[in-house]
DNA sequence: GGTTTGACCATAA
DNA sequence: CTTATGGCCAAAC
C-alpha cells in the first residue's frame, strides 16, 4: 500500500529531537541481542523512519556522556550489516558483537538473526 | 527556504 | 539469489 496523505492525512511521525529518542531506544536493546534500524523506527512511530535511524547513527558522537549507544546492535531487516565487510565500520561492528557472543559471518549475516532479535516492549 | 544527504525498507521482476 | 524502484523524512548546509 503506498502512502497516501491525501487520504491518510499528513501525519507527523516524529520531530525534533529525533536523534535523541532513537538514541535512548536503541540503549534498551540488551547484551547479546539485536534490532533492525525498521524496529526502532516502528517503535517510535513508524518503520518510515527507518533511514532516520541509520542517519542518527552515523551521527553518534564518539561518546555521549557517559552512557554509550550500543550503535552495533543494530542491523538491517535482513539481519546483516549495513556495510560491505572490509569498511572499517563493518569490522568494528562485528567485532563489538563477537565480544557479546553474537556472531557475524563472512557475508556479514548474524547468527540466528530471528533468534537475537530484540522485541521492544509495548508502549 | 530549497537542496542534498544518506549505517533503510517493502515490493516486484 | 540479485537488481531496480519508489517511498520516507530529520539534519545539515
Amino acid at each position: 500500500m503506498p502512502y497516501d496523505p491525501v487520504r491518510h492525512g499528513a501525519q507527523r511521525i516524529v520531530g525534533p529531537g529525533f536523534h535523541e529518542q532513537v538514541f535512548a531506544l536503541v540503549r534498551l536493546i540488551p547484551r547479546g541481542r539485536v534490532s533492525t534500524y525498521g524496529d526502532v523506527g516502528t517503535q517510535l512511530g513508524s518503520v518510515r523512519v527507518a533511514r532516520h535511524v541509520g542517519y542518527a547513527l552515523a551521527a553518534l558522537p564518539a561518546r555521549r556522556g557517559r552512557k554509550p549507544v550500543p550503535w552495533h546492535r543494530v542491523v538491517n531487516s535482513r539481519g546483516r550489516l549495513s556495510f560491505p565487510l572490509g569498511d572499517p565500520r563493518a569490522d568494528e561492528q562485528r567485532a563489538a558483537l563477537a565480544r557479546e557472543g553474537v556472531i557475524v559471518d563472512e557475508l556479514g549475516r548474524v547468527a540466528e538473526f530471528a533468534r537475537r532479535r530484540h522485541r521492544f516492549a509495548k508502549p
